[in-house]
DNA sequence: ATAAAACCGTGACATTTGTCACTGTCAGCA
DNA sequence: TGCTGACAGTGACAAATGTCACGGTTTTAT
């Protein structure tokens, strides 16, 4: 039996999809619920396996409820199932863990294929979804350009360089970092000086851009 | 007509690709090369619509040879078509511009289809691929995601602070900022740390990060 | 063993950065 | 007319940042 917990502010959509899921013979709804917040405490109180979530709702929106089930949950599987393909929405649903993305045009065949593949641990996500996806990666490529480094003086960073680099490019002050890698402060500004001389670059934020751009922030 | 370019290193599968869709009535097999570096050749000469691309070639594999096309060609349409679906090779075609990512498992319809939807502008990748790409935006989210924004704020932001938030994203200091926008440096101070207070973050290097991850570089 | 590195740290310094209170200007509007 | 709000700017200030010269300590190599 896949446990599933519905959450959309039309009473319609939640009536009609509990009424088509709970009809297949190994799915059973055991909530549907109106608002972000419900949905959070459906979840404490029934531990659905499958969440098909709205994004546009009162209270507390499918991504914020996204983000927190996830953090307290994190085995719960998630699919946005909206009307819309805001770039922002789907870029941070995605983010915060939702295994899937499905626009409300889907079929119900569609929709019990991509709940079964979700609960088996795989994603899914709309081919109109997926453009929007696409798109965005090619967004993060364009300023890519803006940063240049000198490649050949990248081999040359060190693990103990590398992490710091990562906390940069976790947009981290010289305090926090320090105390994250037990330094003083005075030995992480060093370090940092050290690498950016060695890529020839002016700041911590251009440190920061590059990072974030190349991927460097994975060691 | 579409014209395609086919870049594969194994002669079987270029031969039979080039039968198949030549049969197509109004697709054209332009040339049909073995490795990256034909593959670029090939684009100055003949300007396809679309390139098959495989991702293991030899002299130069596909994802170098995608950044080299697209930087030069942006308008080319680039499929990747390959056995593989290794995480480091998804994440750099995308970035790098490839409008598709397809498993050679795909039928001919599907690629036929895939062909007409990308030559029109949209993106196409296979389920099995957004699955990757889907855990690719979760890492991303683990490690180097941590910038988030308070949402509703961002919509409040007008296009003269979305100015100076593109060039903080580029990297520049304040005082390069004040000259491009012809402002003085105080009053880009002033800019920024509103922004920095909309958006609920610390300082300059964050607000990089997150301009960088979201593509808000771009308006 | 001794010199040469590499590593961590300090203190000092100039610069940059972020914040705030405040001024002047200009457009729109009751 | 005067009021309001948005916009550009100033000056001042505390905090953070980047650089340097320098001292120890450990590791490495000759």
């Amino acid at each position: 039996m896949i446990k599933i917990l519905i959450a959309d502010d039309q009473e319609l959509m939640r009536q009609s999809l509990t009424v088509i899921l709970n009809s297949v013979h190994d799915f059973e709804v055991t909530e549907s619920v109106e608002d972000g917040r419900e949905a959070v405490r459906s979840v404490r109180a029934n531990k659905p396996d499958v969440i098909l979530m709205d994004i546009r709702m009162p209270n507390m929106d499918g991504v914020v409820a996204t983000q927190i089930i996830k953090e307290n949950y994190p085995d719960v599987k998630i699919i946005i199932l909206t009307t819309f393909d805001d770039d922002e929405y789907v870029f941070n649903a995605l983010k915060f863990g939702a295994s899937g993305y499905l626009l409300k045009g889907i079929s119900v065949q569609g929709l019990e294929k991509a709940i079964r593949k979700v609960y088996a641990g795989s994603a899914m996500i709309n081919e109109d979804i997926a453009s929007q996806v696409v798109r965005l990666f090619s967004k993060m490529a364009q300023s890519n350009m803006t940063i240049q480094v000198d490649d050949k003086q990248t081999e040359s960073i060190k693990e103990s360089e590398w992490q710091v680099i990562r906390l940069v490019g976790c947009g981290l002050p010289n305090k926090e970092i320090a105390a994250k890698l037990n330094l003083s402060e005075g030995t992480v500004r060093n370090t940092l000086s050290g690498v950016l001389s060695k890529l020839g670059l002016r700041d911590r934020t251009q440190l920061a851009i590059w990072a974030v751009q190349t991927g460097a922030v994975n060691h």
